[in-house]
DNA sequence: TGAGGAATCGCATCATCGTGTGAGATGGCG
DNA sequence: CGCCATCTCACACGATGATGCGATTCCTCA
């Protein structure tokens, strides 16, 4: 909490202008915050970001007209690498949630969530949360498991693994003996068993079921 | 809303006797819900699944003694399929957080909620939400763009391309040349290319680098 | 106490791979 | 038209890899 004793400086990158300046004055008002900027386009707040003192918190629409929010994302991030971005939208498909993760939003709220709830998820960021709608959460958390299925359990011995993961650091069998300090016979007896256990005849398969089973 | 209109039956499965309970009576005070099983392993909850009437909502701690809470989740998922599973425990590092996403929770909770919030949270999940602390999405929104990570362009042509691909397959030269009606030499030759552009020296190093890099 | 798994090391052999050094055929682009 | 990238194929050699058949220490667990 002691990052909302001063108050927080903040922009608004939104087209919708009645929108964004209730929002501006709503924040203000009850929430401790100072709308310091307040732009209808990405453009327009890439221009303003060199020639004004950095907020610590941008609220980004994506779906905005001109430069894609999501594309902005990754120049704010460039541009102003301190500030957390917060994205705040209308749009709760698969598609942009994924996307805007990836270029590295620290939060994804809704339109329809009220002020106070708003302005809680600007605090949490602060304190290094990452509020999310719970609907977008869920949406999150199915794209996960997706991402990453049942891994399987081969029986890898801790130094199967440790050896695994050097073959996937690009390691040949001297490289890796010498790093572990053993012989190369013992790196290879090892690799043998790695082979036997997951099924495959060669290094650069062992590597690839590794990295697609998640065995590390 | 419509669903707290009747109340929701619940199970706790945790070790903590005294939080179990504490939280149970907490929980049937100002939430509405009825606690109808309340186990301090998840053996015990598994043994009591097929001859009681499913809850709506396990509060699951992972970290348990015996079973892990994540092999658990699993079998709860098998045993009780309708049932939503919440997870409720002190852990957060990345690793259990991920299993137990990828084991099919759909909420992750820490045990310093206050029981409004958890009760909230239950709501919110049988809305089909997911709700997170803060604290954990920042994580999971983190591994999640480790997961994805921008992929760079190493001016791979579509034949090299295809041909990584095979070598992810764990195919080996002559392999790879029989299914793509190519000699052994050509592949060779792509496999020289592929090497080059992305800067390793052996196939291993190439498979590596295309699944940990996604460039296929 | 003894069986079995894990980890360590050794040697030999043949297959595969990585690389140097070629070359011919196609197709686009200035 | 020539230039350049891509795709194709070829030979050869040394390095690396895969595998068969050992062995010796630990440590655990029945």
């Amino acid at each position: 909490m002691s990052t909302v004793s001063d108050s927080v400086s903040l922009w608004l990158v939104e087209d919708n202008d009645t929108f964004r300046s209730s929002l501006a004055r709503a924040l203000e008002k009850t929430g401790g915050f100072r709308c310091t900027g307040s732009h209808s386009s990405c453009e327009a707040a890439l221009a303003a970001a060199p020639r004004e003192p950095a907020p610590r918190v941008i609220l980004l629409d994506v779906g905005l007209p001109g430069m894609d929010g999501i594309a902005g994302l990754r120049l704010f991030r460039k541009a102003l690498p301190e500030t957390a971005l917060i994205i705040l939208t209308v749009f709760e498909d698969d598609d942009k949630i994924f996307r805007a993760i990836c270029a590295g939003a620290s939060g994804y709220l809704l339109k329809t969530a009220p002020v106070k709830e708003i302005a809680a998820a600007i605090r949490d960021t602060l304190d290094g949360g990452s509020p999310m709608n719970s609907r977008i959460a869920r949406r999150v958390l199915t794209m996960f498991s997706k991402l990453a299925p049942e891994q399987k359990d081969y029986g890898l011995t801790a130094r199967e693994k440790e050896i695994l993961q050097h073959m996937v650091g690009g390691l040949i069998k001297k490289e890796i003996a010498d790093r572990m300090g053993l012989s190369v016979h013992t790196v290879n007896t090892h690799m043998r068993h790695i082979y036997e256990k997951l099924h495959v005849t060669t290094g650069t398969g062992a590597v690839a079921k590794a990295l697609q089973e998640r065995l590390l």
